[in-house]
DNA sequence: CAGGAATAATGAAACGTTTCATACTACTTT
DNA sequence: AAAGTAGTATGAAACGTTTCATTATTCCTG
């Protein structure tokens, strides 16, 4: 805003020939205003270039219409669409968001929160870092997405992590798999080890844990791709590999491509989160989706209610993720009877 | 923010035993205040757990520390990173984002831009659609940023690319491919049609154009490798293929594959936007790289100075593409003879 | 046509800051 | 001791809305 004064309601009002409390019900529709005086108002508007200010409006209002998104990188796929969906639903209520982002920068969640909280946000999504140590203004209300960190004490939204494993596992096993190994990355601690338990427990039910494998991939995909290069040569070859993010995905295609193994005549494989190039690639691969739009979706419902200024008790919900089959995991025959699917 | 009341800088004052100018003077730190003051003021600060109103001070200053950011969408890989670099930027000055996404859900940026304005931005970065009417508020600074669309009346900061297409394909030329696709999707237009008219023109300066051929590929990655499919199967086939954007790239990786075509053995893959699956993959795919952080850091540089309300006149900055090398171009020999490179 | 109800319009106060002209204080200098 | 000066402190006005208790107007009903 320039120092070149623009309009205000006042300058509306007088042009209007009304009053100051008649122009604001007309701009806001709070309360009735005749035909007559909207006419006058709308036309003085824009013979005036009114621009309704919103600032002056939220300070009055005590009410800022907007909610703090903290997310650790908005590279991540996941986290990018999460932000879009989120926005969108509350687009539809006319709330905005501001956006920050708190990892490779501020590893500590609170100075940014304490931001936003000066910006007078309504509420705050939160995707908490591991070492967060959960501080918050219990004025402002706050839900918890993805990383349940605190969801004893903070309404927390997430993926079933351990479900999610199960039923993606559960899918290779029944489909012949007997050797499958589990492909975690370690910059994500808490999601990949619900995971892992997921992987694990499921593993041992059908009596397949002395088989199956869960390999620790480092940071990077590069990373992966190594520990997997590795764990090639020095185990058996797996029948099917289940990566647990897009990255460790990465890393299995790598390893596979190094070592001219064939997906999905060789190895199969399965992965977590549904990037984009997932469906394109060649063979294109299945994929144990996460129900990014429903989380968005629920997150602003229950924030609406929040800000309603209704509580929620213990709010702790489990998303189950959907297993999208595509072109690379192969059915196997296992031993000497066929497996109906 | 709820109706419980904070404490307000009065209160501070109050508690403090100094008057509210002096405790705004502390707080913003605009003018000097006395050790004994600054300690009796902090003391309340803590004591109250005052927090600063941030929209209070935004109306009284008449200036919002708010930039708008109006991307097409988020989920483009570009956009994003050109989002995240640009708050890291800002971040710096202590200035704050609003993102919009226009594409999609509204084609026109008129009225995300008129919003943006209700908001008392202090000025806005646009990447405008082909279709943008280029209204604009000629009172707040604006950059357009990647579509230069309205170049001639607009500051504008974009890459250049009918060069950075020169510079891409003059490097498959240089190392003996003579028979080379472009290929570009058809969502984005203005880019699309820049790169696609370098390719053409280092073509016709080779003297290749005769068997350099633009495949114009469709929306989706699915359609391009489609189209690309039907060219194979219609063409020669060409000794190396450029693709115009990541999705493109896409649709080569898949094409080819489902051809069992060899990269780089049997055609040579080269690509625009330096997606992160690029360096991953194997064989990793060569790049032409947009200097994204170069960009954002070029554009809040430049507001910066517009928002000094300097002006700028004329303002059209080029910025060149990086090629980065990897692993999916091949040398090849031409003809007889050896290229040195 | 009086009385009451419903509908519109009014204008001043309030939201929580920053700003600025003024006043105060404590030194230093003549 | 008066005058000057630099450093601080003060408090009321202003930023542009919304809100709400009143008042004004219109409409309906018996």
């Amino acid at each position: 805003m320039k120092k070149s004064s623009q309009p205000t309601i006042k300058d509306v009002a007088k042009e209007a020939g009304v009053s100051v409390g008649t122009t604001s019900n007309h701009i806001t529709g709070r309360s009735a205003v005749s035909e007559r005086s909207s006419a006058l108002i709308s036309k003085a508007i824009k013979k005036l270039g009114y621009r309704h200010n919103v600032i002056a409006a939220r300070l009055r209002k005590q009410q800022s219409m907007t909610i703090g998104v903290c997310i650790p990188e908005l590279s991540n796929p996941f986290f990018h669409k999460l932000m879009q969906s989120l926005n969108r639903e509350m687009e539809k209520d006319f709330y905005e968001s501001i956006l920050v982002e708190t990892s490779d920068i501020e590893k500590r969640n609170n100075n940014k929160l304490k931001a936003l909280y000066n910006k007078q946000v309504d509420g705050v999504f939160l995707i908490p870092h591991l070492d967060w140590d959960g501080w918050v203004d219990t004025e402002v209300p706050i839900i918890l997405l993805d990383r349940p960190r605190k969801k004893e004490v903070l309404p927390s939204i997430a993926l079933d992590n351990f479900s999610a494993a199960i039923t993606g596992t559960e899918y290779l096993f029944e489909l012949g798999h007997e050797n499958v190994w589990f492909v975690v990355n370690t910059n994500e601690l808490w999601n990949a080890s619900e995971r892992q338990a997921g992987f694990k427990d499921i593993a041992r039910r059908f009596g397949y844990h002395e088989q199956c494998r869960v390999i620790e991939g480092g940071m990077s995909a590069h990373d992966i791709a190594d520990s997997i290069n590795k764990a090639l040569n020095k185990y058996d070859m797996p029948s099917a590999i289940f990566a647990s993010n897009e990255y460790a995905a990465l890393g299995v295609l790598r390893a596979l491509s190094k070592n001219n193994i064939q997906i999905p005549n060789q190895i199969s494989v399965l992965t977590f989160d549904d990037a984009h190039w997932t469906n394109i690639l060649n063979p294109a691969v299945s994929v144990l989706r996460q129900p990014v739009e429903e989380m968005a979706r629920l997150a602003w419902l229950n924030m609406k209610t929040l800000l309603r200024a209704e509580c929620i008790e213990n709010m702790y919900i489990q998303l189950q993720g959907k297993l999208v089959i595509r072109e690379s995991v192969l059915t196997k025959i296992r031993k000497g009877k066929m497996i109906a699917i």
